[in-house]
RNA sequence: GGCGAGGUAGCUCAGCUGGUUAGAGCGACGGAUUCAUAAUCCGUAGGUCGCGGGUUCAAGUCCCGCUCUCGCUACCA
């Protein structure tokens, strides 16, 4: 019986551009989506826009724009990028859709009505003059903790404190400025405990890799903690059944969005829906993520759905994080690209291939390694596999109107053993050992290049000795051909380049077994362009200035401050000071100690947050400013006597972007700053 | 500081339940070849398997300690 496969990846939030992070991703999806066809599998691949929460409704706000006009935007954003690195979905929808308000609501009701759904009272911050309830991120103030000022509600960013946002000091609406006041709410919270049994024996029974199993024992012994599902308006999403001005949280109605694309694709090609996702199917679904959203696809989806008597996933396969050149993507450094961006400089081709050279079945972390890049794509794609077209279907052409010979010549037991091969290559994909399946393949294309240079087609041709000529290069292209097969999940434009030089009505992983006989071939045209370094370098020269990267993912732009008087500024004595000495913290992986140089007002000890950015050598006896009469602070490494001033980007994920001030030659130690 | 992952040739990585002189690809170097997108083929060099102990007849592979990197996390500018 053929198997029926449904596979997703993670639905992209429709607040910013798809990056090579994501990709990492839909890539390793496509692929294993793509192979499975090819053995001619019933699989489909399914996604959607995560469209909801409040981030979105603040940016539409922004913009002018109702989220319904942004939504859809971002909608077509998405999939022209996608369709550019040839991530075929067959139906990419979106979780703002009818059909995921319906099932939305039928997993809710059905939760509801098992008990599986209470009620509690939240207080949290609200904004009166934008009449809503305000999540953390929204709200900014000064830090209670270490008094930094303009801060988000849920966590310093410069003393790394958590809080509630009831706690911040001058806590101020980050849409308006308005004082946001507490208020009391009814929340919907789902029962996530009255699943635990459940779920232990779910997340063991091979769904998961070991790795994730391990992760989830850390959240098994810490006890599952109940989910708050709901959110009052206004809010962009779906508003719950009987609960008027609340709706569902957008991590809820998210992975629903599963189900919701493939209702969509099923009532219009005709399918059933009930047969992938009611109890009783036989189908297979799987879910590939990144290990970031691990809780929500292990625990609470499968839970939600067990409650509301759905089927549950198959398994879900967790990938790591995607690096650049060893370290985490940064606008800074230009790493931070995106799909738009990459397409401007490069063919997706190469990205596809490098990230199949990387990619395990592991949660590991994957490094794109650029220089790496170029030659691995240069010596394997271009070198080692097109080559082999290139350099034998031109013979073919020229002196045989680019015919085959019409039997398959002896060759010593080559092509079969590219067919035996193709079992373990077959397997590895399956298993979604993309390096390993690579290197097998490219073992073969070493092969194919020996053969060749064993026979010596270019002495046949001077020889004059045709027939020979005719099979050795007969030999070559189908190898090739069988090449091209194994790699056409990874590769799916150059198999279709494969295919037009073939003259071959499709590529699948069962025809390789017969070799081509008699059949003639196009004149050879390149399939791939070899990379220039040049071309990387321009992109990360784009990628860096702040025009093209193109990376919307802050809810809003930073209120600026309040106007303050200069009476309010002549309050803080600022001061140069020369850094004396500074020091590590023992404990303290982002601290600093420095000894600092007031002049007038003497010495300071002063911890500041810049480890991560600043060397002690670097600082020693250079000057900088500090305000010289903030409370001191008692630290658990000691008492810091005022604070040093450094600029940092807002909601940065760089941790090393921290730039330390400084005042200009001529300044003294204890020189005041007005 | 806590938790997790990891440190194997210049680069990217394999090395299963411990067992002959530690592997691959790429790169480098030397040679061959010229059909091919300076591609291909043959060969060479290059590794204290992070460091230090221990268990064992035998450890990259197990145990302990340390160190460094990465991620998450933590009352700490």
């Amino acid at each position: 019986m053929t198997r029926r496969i449904l596979v997703t990846s993670a639905l992209p939030y429709a607040n910013g551009s798809i990056h090579l992070g994501h990709l990492v991703e839909y890539i390793q999806t496509d692929i294993w989506v793509r192979f499975h066809k090819l053995q001619g599998r019933d699989c489909r691949y399914f996604c959607a826009d995560d469209t909801h929460g409040t981030p979105i409704m603040i940016r539409a706000r922004n913009e002018g724009i109702t989220p319904e006009t942004l939504v859809q935007r971002m909608h077509g954003e998405h999939l022209a990028d996608f369709q550019a690195f040839s991530i075929a979905f067959d139906n990419y929808h979106s979780t703002h859709s009818e059909e995921n308000r319906l099932l939305a609501e039928e997993v809710y009701c059905k939760n509801r009505d098992a008990g599986h759904i209470h009620t509690e009272t939240v207080h949290q911050a609200y904004c009166n003059k934008d009449a809503m309830f305000l999540p953390d991120r929204f709200i900014r103030g000064t830090c209670p903790s270490c008094g930094a000022v303009d801060q988000y509600g849920d966590a310093c960013e410069s003393c790394s404190a958590t809080y509630s946002p009831l706690d911040l000091k001058e806590a101020a609406c980050a849409l308006c400025g308005e004082k946001p006041v507490q208020r009391s709410s009814e929340h919907l919270f789902f029962q996530l405990a009255h699943f635990e049994s459940f779920l232990k024996e779910w997340t063991r029974s091979g769904t998961l890799q070991t790795e994730m199993v391990n992760k989830l024992e850390e959240w098994f012994s810490s006890g599952l903690k109940n989910w708050d599902i709901s959110r009052d308006g206004p809010y962009f999403g779906f508003e719950i059944p009987e609960q008027p001005g609340k709706y569902f949280y957008v991590w809820l109605d998210a992975p629903v969005g599963y189900m919701a694309s493939t209702l969509n694709y099923c009532q219009r090609t005709g399918r059933s829906f009930d047969a992938y996702w009611r109890p009783g199917s036989t189908a297979e679904v799987y879910h590939f993520i990144g290990k970031d959203i691990l809780y929500f696809h292990t625990l609470f989806w499968p839970a939600m759905l067990h409650g509301a008597g759905f089927r549950t996933p198959t398994a879900v396969f967790a990938h790591g994080f995607l690096t650049v050149n060893g370290q985490k993507m940064s606008k800074s450094r230009g790493t931070f690209i995106n799909a738009r961006n990459y397409l401007n400089h490069l063919d997706p081709e190469y990205l596809r291939y490098y990230y199949a050279c990387k990619l395990t079945a592991r949660v590991d972390d994957l490094d794109l390694n650029l220089e790496d890049f170029a030659q691995r794509v240069n010596a394997d794609l271009v070198g080692k596999v097109v080559n082999l077209a290139a350099r034998t279907a031109g013979f073919l052409s020229k002196q045989f109107q680019g015919q085959l010979c019409p039997v398959y010549p002896a060759d010593g037991g080559l092509h079969e053993t590219f067919v035996q091969a193709g079992e373990e290559i077959a397997a590895l994909y399956e298993a979604r050992e993309y390096s390993k399946a690579m290197r097998a393949i490219m073992a073969l294309a070493d092969l194919a290049n020996r053969y060749i240079e064993d026979h010596a087609p270019w002495s046949l041709a001077k020889q004059n000795k045709t027939f020979e000529l005719q099979e050795v290069c007969s030999v070559a292209i189908n190898l090739f051909r069988v090449l091209q097969t194994y790699l056409a999940p990874v590769l799916p434009v150059m198999a279709d380049k494969t295919r037009d030089l073939l003259n071959l009505p499709d590529l699948t992983w069962e025809g390789r077994r017969l070799p081509l006989c008699g059949t003639t071939i196009q004149p050879f045209k390149h399939l791939l362009v070899r990379v220039d370094p040049k071309q990387i370098e321009a992109l990360l020269a784009d990628s860096r200035s702040p025009d093209v990267t193109v990376a919307p993912t802050l809810p809003v732009a930073a209120p600026s401050s309040p106007t303050i008087t200069l009476d309010t500024f002549a309050q803080v004595d600022l001061r140069v000071a020369r850094i004396l000495l500074a020091e590590t913290v023992p404990g303290a992986d982002k601290l600093l100690k420095l000894t600092l140089d007031l002049g007038e007002l003497g010495q300071r000890t002063v911890f500041a947050g810049i480890r991560l950015a600043y060397t002690p050598e670097s600082l020693r006896d250079r000057l900088t400013v500090v305000v010289a009469n903030l409370a001191p602070r008692q630290m658990k490494f000691g008492l810091s006597e005022g604070m040093a001033l450094a600029a940092s980007p807002d909601n940065s994920h760089d941790k090393t972007a921290i730039f330390l001030l400084a005042p200009d030659a001529g300044a003294t130690p204890g020189m005041r700053i007005q």
